[in-house]
DNA sequence: CAGTATCCAGTACGATACTG
DNA sequence: CAGTATCGTACTGGATACTG
């Protein structure tokens, strides 16, 4: 993905043709969530914490390979979109729980079909690339 | 999502870490997998193929807003990952179908679930983001 | 611990022009 | 009609260093 979510905020609505089934020509809707939805790592993000409240390291850990900027980062636009919660307990050393929230918690499904789907296939994708399975 | 195809399809493996439930941090094969399906049009067009074959022109209409270059890409990418076939009637002037294969039709009800997801919470995830609703 | 700041490589994508 | 070729750019995301 790559149009910013600010540039996207801003210009929310353009190339509109709507020539088809409604479902996925909406205008934008679908686009426009999915866009926020479908960058590196929010995804992954959402599945790690699927299972219960999870802390900045923890996370880091849990995600695994993400960088802490893209970490910082993901969460933020997820906070902002409503779908993950932040509370920073103020102690030290400092302590933040990232929650899903319960908006967030309607998404989780979704994404863990998502990641059995892919687990399920990916052997026949990567056969179809050409690529030896799971290697 | 950014990172090639190609550059994935020769790194695939690394960055793991292990450390949680396995589902969603199983060393890549859900990773890699999102990332094939969650750069900006793929997902899009799986859908836009939901209900039948289309033409690359009733396509590039059907989603909308995709310039040429990226629906040739797109396509290519899905045909290869064996998500969509290619069949191309050797008329003039040229006609060539795309359609859902077998496994892609696996993934279909996945994309229209996001889908619907998206058009119902959309509002929701706006106004957390302090847009006007629909805008 | 939980970030932020800065730098920079790579690339996804759009626009435009051209072809069988 | 169904693409390919080329170019430029805004953006993503990793690495590294630093802070409350």
């Amino acid at each position: 993905m790559y149009v910013s979510r600010k540039a996207r905020r801003a210009v929310a609505g353009i190339t509109r043709t709507r020539t088809c089934p409604p479902l996925l020509n909406d205008g934008g809707a679908v686009r426009e969530v999915l866009d926020r939805i479908s960058d590196k790592w929010s995804l992954l993000t959402l599945g790690a914490l699927r299972s219960g409240p999870l802390r900045f390291g923890e996370l880091e850990k849990a995600i695994g390979g993400i960088s802490q900027r893209m970490l910082t980062l993901t969460l933020k636009h997820l906070v902002e979109d409503g779908l993950v919660s932040r509370t920073a307990y103020p102690e030290v050393p400092p302590r933040v729980e990232y929650e899903v929230t319960a908006l967030g918690k309607t998404l989780v499904p979704l994404v863990i079909a998502l990641a059995e789907w892919a687990i399920e296939h990916r052997d026949e994708i990567n056969a179809n690339r050409g690529c030896s399975p799971s290697e």
